[in-house]
DNA sequence: ATGAAAGCGCTAACAC
DNA sequence: GTGTTAGCGCTTTCAT
């Protein structure tokens, strides 16, 4: 019934070697000693056939399959493909290979996604949703499936977690504009509800009080993550009789907007108004003034994901939920 | 052996839903009809026991494991994630998964990613290289797997070639400029040796022609690919006693060196200097002035691929090997 | 150092 | 409309 013109088979290499089917699969596998007379006689069957072992056959027998799936929004997004490159970096090396899904952020989406993981029997899974209910992820943790969070915030038991540390990137983004002398600092939020808009507000608050300044909340604007929010924000902020001397924005897209309304002011930056950014999206290195921004890490917790995968597949069964931080680095650039 | 915790599975199903796994197995594909009492008992084993068919056995059986894998050189460039986005738009709901590979343009590693693509048993692959030895994918094609190569340039027998209609494009781009009242137009090429040069080259050459006008080999300048690229080759070509009043581009990074070049000496774009890029990547539209360019339909070409591949897996299966030309579109903003 | 045989979970003949 | 049986290609006891 296989419709493929039939690929050899270990049969086959070892008819053709003269020797078992699983003396063939000890030399390929080297789980107990084969003479160095048969190995090459295997070898040379392997290659005489052009024989490749069935990863599908062998991912059935062993209950393993040497592939980890991702699951994020949409691969588009470039967060992302730097996130999966950092899964790859590691996994690659170790053997295994990626399964990437999009779901657009779609609840229904998400979870069909997770399920076809399970169907798949992937080793891993690591998933990136800002909303994932933890109800969705219950069938992946009865599945056994070791899984990784990135960037939610509450961590569920069974469950690692693994994000920028958005607190501490807004406080250090915050006290440099302090420490350049900037006095009024506002701050362009994206949507209370979605993503770590919380924890990057605390963190400015945070560093504004250690400086002895007072967090007037009238500095701080919510808006879309997009040009056009950031734009708005920018405007609204600048109509305050106080207006701020300088902008914390909570991406990279929000504080090209915020430059867009500076620009079309007249307004110097940095001299009249700082632009701070977040991410370090390639085209913040593109606009004019080049922003300075705080560098979401995103192949590094591709990197740090990756790893605390491996050690979950590789017997670290149980363990109560990790939580990992990481770092944003500061880049200096133009506009701050 | 198997180290995970044991997952229900398809005679679990059977007996609780007192049938055989045969039954329940049609049920689940409709392969055959099943009354509906005994369907409706066999759904609701399947809920109680949280039952979700193992992918792996399947393929393995069936000898289609509905994955396709694409290799690339670089998810981080971003071109693929568009590419790989267009390719799960149409293969996500066709059931399939995409297995992504990277191999940095490697050519070991490439031919590593397409034996691993064999091991696994994919479906069919899409591969993106441009230097890919013929050789490499003999293997593939001797698995009998469908293959569709991205942007290369010889076709070879068994293999489909897809790519951005590259000659049309420059022509496009250069009539536009023609169009726009421009007579002395440059030509920023790429490395001669890489990737679609020669192609440009000659729509940019045939449009002149067309329009009558003699293409001076002093006006294409060759640099590489990247924002330097683009500055230096600008500035050779602004050394010129008879300097372009226009430039093309071949990606919009050296399009936006070139402006960089403009802003740098006081030159009004696009009155002065008119400049084109090639690939309408997002900094395009973030630079100021804005970039015209021809925007290189990533995801359409995804989505034609996939097309392609569906249509190889289910049936088409020899045929002479295709090759599929996907236009390039205008995108007018400032800079020209 | 090597083999024989069983079985991973599923689907497809071939019954009835 | 449903069941029995064999087998996809591999790894792994259990033998020798």
């Amino acid at each position: 019934m296989s419709p493929r013109p039939d690929r050899p088979h270990i049969g086959q290499v070892a008819q053709l070697a003269g020797v078992s089917a699983t003396t063939v699969s000890h030399a390929l596998n080297g789980r107990r000693p084969v003479s160095e007379a048969t190995r090459r006689r295997i070898m040379e069957a392997i290659d005489q056939l052009g024989y490749r072992p069935n990863v599908v056959a062998r991912g059935l027998r062993a209950g393993r399959t040497m592939t980890i799936g991702l699951v994020i929004p949409d691969i588009t997004n470039p967060f992302y493909p730097l996130l999966a490159r950092g899964l790859q970096d590691v996994l690659g090396p170790a053997g295994y290979d990626e399964i990437i899904t999009n779901t657009n952020g779609d609840r229904e989406l998400e979870r069909i996604a997770l399920d076809k993981m399970i169907s798949r029997q992937v080793d891993a899974v690591a998933f990136a949703v800002f909303d994932t209910h933890a109800a969705d992820l219950q069938p992946v943790i009865d599945a056994g499936i070791p899984a990784v969070r990135l960037g939610g915030r509450q961590a569920q038991p069974g469950v690692d977690l693994l994000h920028t540390d958005d607190e501490g990137a807004a406080a250090e983004a915050t006290g440099y504009l302090i420490e350049r002398g900037y006095r009024r600092i506002g701050f362009l939020s994206g949507p209370a509800a979605h993503g770590p808009a919380a924890e990057r507000i605390m963190g400015y608050q945070a560093a504004l009080r250690a400086a002895g300044l007072k967090a007037d909340p009238n500095l701080v604007a919510q808006t879309e993550f997009s040009r056009e929010g950031g734009a708005e924000a920018m405007t609204r902020l600048l109509k305050l009789r106080d207006r701020p001397q300088a902008v914390f924005c909570a991406n990279d897209m929000m504080a090209i907007g915020a430059l867009d309304v500076a620009r079309q002011r007249g307004l110097e930056v940095p001299g009249q108004l700082a632009v701070m950014g977040f991410d370090d999206i390639e085209a913040a290195s593109l606009v004019s003034p080049q922003l300075t921004t705080m560098a979401n890490p995103a192949r590094e917790i591709g990197r740090a994901c990756a790893r605390l995968l491996l050690d979950r597949v590789s017997g670290a069964e149980s363990g109560p939920g990790r939580e990992i931080v990481i770092p944003a680095r500061l880049i200096r650039r133009e506009s701050a």
